[in-house]
RNA sequence: GGGAGUUUAGCUCAGCUGGUUCAGAGCAUCUGCCUUACAAGCAGAGGGUCGGCGGUUCGAACCCGUCAACUCCCACCA
């Protein structure tokens, strides 16, 4: 078999893809085996996999492969989210471009066109999960908009309703009055401009309305609003407000009377002091009117122009108002100060319009409930949150400083809120026009038919539907119960970014707390039992990745580029868990070359095949094996111990090591056979055997290679592959045997060193004399150490060997000989170099073994360490001089 | 404005309960090699006052205080 000179990843990938789809091995249903479930974060139905889900989706997928290959039923369900507000703005966009405004539609239409794009787009985020080799279960693909989700959503709005744990309730939205509609917060881009701030007087009366001859002074950015004015409001604490308890001021320009109230929410150093209340434009506004029982005066139409309600400049467009009412304060004498301010302002994304502040009615969850329990499983260690508990504190303080939750939204994909509302205003919530009525009918004979009601215009908050993910991916709402949701629930770990902890986290536990009953314990109803916060990533300059810097790489295009294992490597061998990644195509070049060099290991390794040689060892395991398979033994269980504290990027590192260094750098060479020299058939068999293991390692992490390589490393029966070979219990490796390996690897590398600084040529052999009190192990090692170094003999010696170069490792002394005349300099230098150190380290251990305080109050171990460094360093020494006296 | 986090070699990061065989790894750099798997490679090497200052301690990258820079989430003050 002629193999290629590179690994050329594009066709093994979509073989093994293709293969593995065709086995099903990623399909799971319950059965003995205990479970590993995993649901993925959803990603936005019309969105593409930018390098923040590739890379939650890659250590998802590590996990899921590693439980899956250890004994576990795997089972990760993929899916997507109808994102109302991504979504909806996307096809508002498409809708333009073909020349469609979304307000001239009737709803139904505009659903038609909606789901029409999610039709067509959806499918890109699955592809791409797809070709990044992710092994999730395709018969389960979950979407937030599925019939039976949508009628859950539904449903879990109606008990919660039921419950008196949702309400209505004023919010202040962000109105676009040249769109004329609501915006959401993530359509509003704030920008700092220079405004105005108006300083104007307002004339003050007593309670019966005769003049007082005095005025107070406010300050205002808007003063087209002075119409709406409903009180004037001082500090309490303020010293120069104390006298107007009991007054009233004078709106200006309308004339209304209005109350001075008091209340310390106001800041006595900004302005004047004294604040003009405008319930309905301002939302701070509108909650002191609420403490203070103020009338609300709403003097803006929905185009942005004063209403009737304004009195004057009816109809004028704000920003002109605001010119119009200023010059006719001034006229009046009333304007005392103009100075210059800088101020936030917010533009519609859609429009670029200044957005207007807007009370509305909205829908709440109360929160206050359902954080108490979800602190507490958190807090008890039912979830454990990962890295450490370094995201334990912003939990918390979400859920002891928690708000309600406003869940309406004004869009039309989603989940309509399924309120019906009588022609007089009063309301039903109930999940079908025929319901409601019955409701309506069971309150009282209603004056009007079940066609009379309309339904509420407003959908649900995309998080009220992926609250419910972790539950209702497996039906555990539409079909309580079922055999799904009593295997995979609680799943077992949720992979996600820090920065939605309060958003989705928090309210999926909140979600598994409140539907699952409290006779439960605790651990079965929390949605997850670990999660795991990966960091936001960033470009190599540190920044955001975004649309609009163009720094965001196209997943696919890189994968087409390296292949989809070394893209996962490259994203996880940097990527610390909760910390940010700094994205940097260097680090999946360095994927791309991991992969050449497996794929050359086994080019090497595949030269053998052809010419085995009986084995000639008896029984006498040669050195290399035994070391290599200790060292497996080791990092196996390394790996183990990191994958349990989810130190992935760690784990990743590990085997890198494992396999470039010990290896194909040590154990690869040891093992090779000389130039044309047949290979041992035995060696080469453990050679294999070996290399499978690695494979079996590296799976979770690089998944295509590992499978090419693990089928051409030998033949194999129907159904025998890596994504499925499962694990074999960890068992601890032999310490001497790796110690052992540790010697012959330094003395390995003191000498070549030695032989590179007295440029000695690659090709020359030397004579070497050993001088160690490891002498036997040396005498076995000696057959691997003379190949390594080009010694062409090996003796041991009790003392110097006149006109050799020194070398010295750890505590044995190395003795070259050679036809080569030397340049001892640099190696004498060295030596030199070391003993001034060594010399150095020893005062400082005797100054601390001196110290009577350290003697007494250290520990005693750390005291016998220091004697112990204290007696190393000074046989160290005798070496070294020893060394340097034959130099 | 409120809360949280980060700061260790040129870059990305390890460093567990404080103890100079812990100042480390990878990448990048430099030197020598087209050595019979691999130049996308091999063999080596250099490089850091552990953000600044102060404190606790026999001893601090690690604990405490303070300052600075950067980041994220929330709120956005007339």
């Amino acid at each position: 078999m002629e193999l290629s000179k590179n690994y050329i990843p594009a066709a093994t990938e979509e073989k093994w893809s293709d293969h593995w789809l065709s086995k099903r091995y990623f399909h799971s249903r319950p059965d003995g085996r205990p479970a590993y479930s995993v649901v993925i974060p959803p990603p936005n139905v019309t969105g593409v996999l930018h390098m923040g889900h590739t890379l939650n989706e890659t250590v998802q997928d590590i996990l899921v492969r590693k439980a899956r290959m250890s004994g576990f039923n795997a089972c990760w369900v993929p899916g997507s989210d109808h994102a109302s507000i991504a979504t909806e703005a996307k096809v508002v966009g498409m809708l333009k471009e073909r020349g469609i405004d979304k307000n001239q539609l009737t709803r139904p239409e505009f659903m038609k066109y909606a789901y029409e794009w999610k039709d067509k787009y959806g499918g890109i985020i699955y592809e791409q999960i797809r070709r990044l080799g992710c092994s999730v279960d395709w018969d389960r693909v979950s979407f937030t908009m599925d019939t039976d989700y949508y009628s859950s959503v539904i449903g879990v709005f109606i008990d919660l309703y039921k419950k008196g744990l949702i309400y209505r309730g004023a919010r202040m939205i962000n109105w676009d009055p040249q769109a004329r509609t609501a915006l959401s917060d993530e359509e509003v881009d704030y920008k700092d401009g220079e405004g105005k701030l108006y300083y104007v007087n307002y004339a003050l009366v007593d309670a019966a309305g005769s003049p007082l001859g005095r005025s107070v002074t406010i300050a205002t950015q808007r003063p087209e609003t002075i119409m709406g004015d409903t009180a004037i409001c001082v500090n309490p604490n303020d010293p120069r407000y104390a006298g107007l308890r009991g007054m009233f001021a004078i709106v200006p320009l309308v004339n209304r009377r209005v109350p001075i109230i008091f209340d310390e929410y106001v800041d006595p150093a900004f302005g004047t002091g004294a604040l003009k209340v405008t319930p309905a434009h301002d939302i701070n506004d509108y909650n002191l009117g609420l403490k203070h029982s103020l009338p609300i005066v709403d003097t803006l139409n929905e185009d942005g122009t004063l209403s009737a309600a304004a009195e004057v400049f009816v109809g004028m467009e704000r920003f002109a108002a605001r010119k119009a009412v200023v010059n006719q304060l001034r006229t009046e004498g009333l304007i005392v100060k103009e100075e210059v301010h800088m101020t936030r302002l917010g533009y519609s994304q859609r429009t670029n319009a200044v957005v207007e502040p807007r009370i509305s009615t909205q829908w709440f969850v109360r929160m206050k409930e359902m954080a108490g329990p979800a602190l507490k499983a958190v807090t008890e260690g039912h979830i454990r949150i990962h890295p450490g508990d370094k995201f334990l504190a912003t939990y918390k303080y979400w859920m002891e400083n928690v708000r309600d939750w406003c869940i309406s939204r004004q869009l039309w994909w989603g989940q309509q809120i399924p309120a019906w509302y009588a022609p007089d205003g009063s309301f039903q919530v109930a999940a079908t026009r025929e319901q409601a009525y019955a409701l309506f009918v069971a309150a009282g004979k209603p004056a009007f038919a079940a066609s009379d009601l309309t339904q509420d215009a407003d959908v649900l908050d995309t998080w009220f539907s992926s609250w419910l993910w972790p539950i209702e991916v497996f039906k555990g709402v539409s079909n309580p119960g079922n055999a799904d949701i009593r295997y995979y629930y609680p799943t077992s770990v949720l992979v996600t970014g820090q920065d939605i902890i309060f958003f989705w986290v928090a309210r999926m536990i909140m979600a598994g707390l409140y539907y699952f009953p409290e006779s439960l314990p605790m651990e079965q109803r929390v949605p997850f039992r670990d999660v795991y916060f990966t960091g936001m990533v960033r470009d190599n300059q540190g920044r955001k990745m975004s649309k609009s810097l163009g720094n965001s790489p196209d997943l696919l295009a890189l994968i087409d580029k390296y292949g989809a294992d070394a893209v996962r490597f490259g994203i996880m061998i940097a990527s610390p868990a909760g910390n940010d990644l700094l994205f940097d195509e260097a680090a999946l070049e360095q994927g791309r070359n991991f992969n050449n060099k497996l794929w050359n290991a086994l080019k090497l390794v595949k030269g053998w095949e052809g010419r085995l040689t009986p084995t000639t060892w008896n029984g006498n395991t040669p050195f290399a094996i035994q070391w290599l398979d200790n060292r497996l033994h080791d990092v196996r269980e390394t790996i183990e111990q990191l994958f349990r504290e989810f130190r992935l990027s760690e784990a990743l590192k590990t085997l890198y090591s494992l396999i470039w260094d010990d290896f194909c750098s040590w154990y690869l060479e040891w093992v090779k056979p000389g130039f044309e020299q047949p290979m041992d058939a035995e060696v080469y068999r453990h050679t294999v055997r070996f290399f499978e293991q690695l494979m079996q390692l590296l799976h979770p992490y690089m998944p295509f290679i590992t499978e090419e390589l693990y089928h051409l490393l030998a033949g194999r029966a129907e159904g025998d592959d890596l994504c499925v070979l499962q694990f074999a219990a960890t068992t601890p490796a032999n310490e001497s045997v790796l110690a052992e390996g540790t010697l012959l690897k330094d003395a390995i590398t003191a000498l070549r060193d030695a032989r590179n600084k007295a440029q000695i040529k690659p090709k020359e052999p030397i004579k070497l004399h050993i001088h160690s009190a490891s002498e036997a192990i040396f005498r076995s090692l000696a057959p691997i150490l003379s190949r390594q170094v080009n010694a062409e003999s090996i003796d041991f010696t009790q003392e110097a060997i006149p006109g050799s170069l020194a070398v010295v490792s750890g505590k044995d002394k190395y003795y070259i000989v050679t036809e080569q005349a030397l340049d001892k300099g640099s190696q004498k230098e060295d030596l030199l170099k070391e003993l001034t150190y060594l010399k150095g380290f020893l005062a400082s251990v005797n100054k601390k073994l001196e110290n009577q305080r350290f003697v007494q109050n250290a520990k005693p171990e750390v005291v016998d360490l220091e004697r112990q460094k204290k007696a190393d360093a000074e046989i160290k020494i005798k070496t070294l001089e020893e060394s340097l006296s034959t130099q």
